[in-house]
DNA sequence: TTACGAATCAAACAATTGTTTCATACACAC
DNA sequence: GTGTGTATGAAACAATTGTTTGATTCGTAA
């Protein structure tokens, strides 16, 4: 049934390109050489569409290079190296930018999938940087110190993808650092090995001169 | 003119909340208590009324407290520490969320309006902020680096904002770090100077054990 | 009071939306 | 060939969209 995958390849191109609402069934149907019904035929209706629309662009991720794991390496530094670099080349891979496109709408207007998106995809990625986080700041650190460090992390990497549309319209040399991955990866995690150095101490918050 | 005010009002909370286009005119006019001939009489269409929504949030931002800058402190870390504060008070102070969720939905969804807003709004904060940063890293550094550096601390403020909505559904304690920015701001900007301290070398970027 | 422009109102407008209907074409078993 | 369930097709459906119309009300100056 060729149908059915051409609509789920055209509708996932629209609704990244123009989102939920303002990709119409029609242009939808279009898109795939498919006639208007083919959609309530195959799937019930556009929102149910929708719903195959991001659990195979999710299902798709996940089928790429496997996560990297404290296991895997000597030292936790190591292990936060690969996790960057991999998590980075994760956001921008080959055909990820229509995925990341659709989860940044689903941050900006959360739909009801994004409960599961969070518990089944982000959250097992959290855990794991949770780890190799804790690894390295110790038992000292406490909750509150390892999220945010976590979260630091995360920031820095997702703010290329994020603010992508906005970052290219910055009047700032170089243009563009997405197209040098391992520049970034090697930056964010000097970046991360800084603040990482700097932790296990809730003290002295603002004392340099 | 208390009609247009009302309508101003009531289409800001409604275009944050559902988008542009899911928020109808018929709604936003019965939020506002008008007539739905309302809009079209006082701007038009909806999307002049819509320009003058986005113009309005992004002046009321500029209302608030002065950006810091390198003249107003004794060193580049102290105006550093006081930018990133200035910044997430920005990103969380009162009634500031509406304005950031207008923002989110132009990054997820740019329309024409984008391109003035980052060159009048973002584009003289981020420039600031550069400023700082090569006061730190000193004139050794490559634009390439500073950039890395900049995005790097935006990342790791803009993430608790515009991912609120995942990181609010992860199970991960504690539950919200944004109640508390002087926190929020007292680890990034140590996590900041951690990063530049670390700066303007471009040499080896992965040898830990 | 009168006159006039601004503002509001109910009603209808044309266009587009997602969805449904029902007839037809197709593929494969018997 | 015949029958049967799947898939496709053109057309119409009801609902909602942004917008417009034309009458009416309001405030104010002459």
């Amino acid at each position: 049934m060729s149908t059915k995958d051409d609509i789920l390849t055209s509708a996932t191109k629209l609704f990244a390109e123009f989102g939920f609402r303002d990709a119409s069934v029609r242009d939808i149907c279009n898109d795939a050489n498919a006639n208007i019904a083919a959609i309530n035929y195959h799937f019930g209706n556009k929102t149910q569409l929708y719903v195959q629309v991001i659990q195979i662009a999710y299902q798709s991720l996940n089928e790429q290079k496997a996560m990297p794991t404290l296991e895997d390496y000597q030292s936790p530094y190591e292990a936060l190296d690969a996790w960057i670099l991999w998590y980075l080349e994760r956001l921008f891979g080959d055909g990820s930018e229509i995925t990341h496109q659709l989860l940044l709408r689903e941050a900006a207007n959360p739909s009801p999938m994004l409960d599961e998106i969070v518990s089944t995809q982000m959250f097992p990625l959290y855990k794991q940087l949770d780890q190799i986080v804790r690894a390295i700041q110790g038992v000292r650190a406490s909750d509150t110190d390892i999220k945010l460090s976590c979260l630091s992390i995360l920031g820095q990497c997702l703010v290329h993808r994020t603010h992508k549309s906005m970052i290219d319209r910055l009047p700032v040399e170089p243009e563009d650092l997405t197209t040098d991955i391992q520049r970034l990866a090697d930056h964010t995690a000097r970046s991360a090995r800084a603040m990482l150095r700097n932790g296990y101490h809730t003290s002295s918050p603002g004392s340099h001169a």
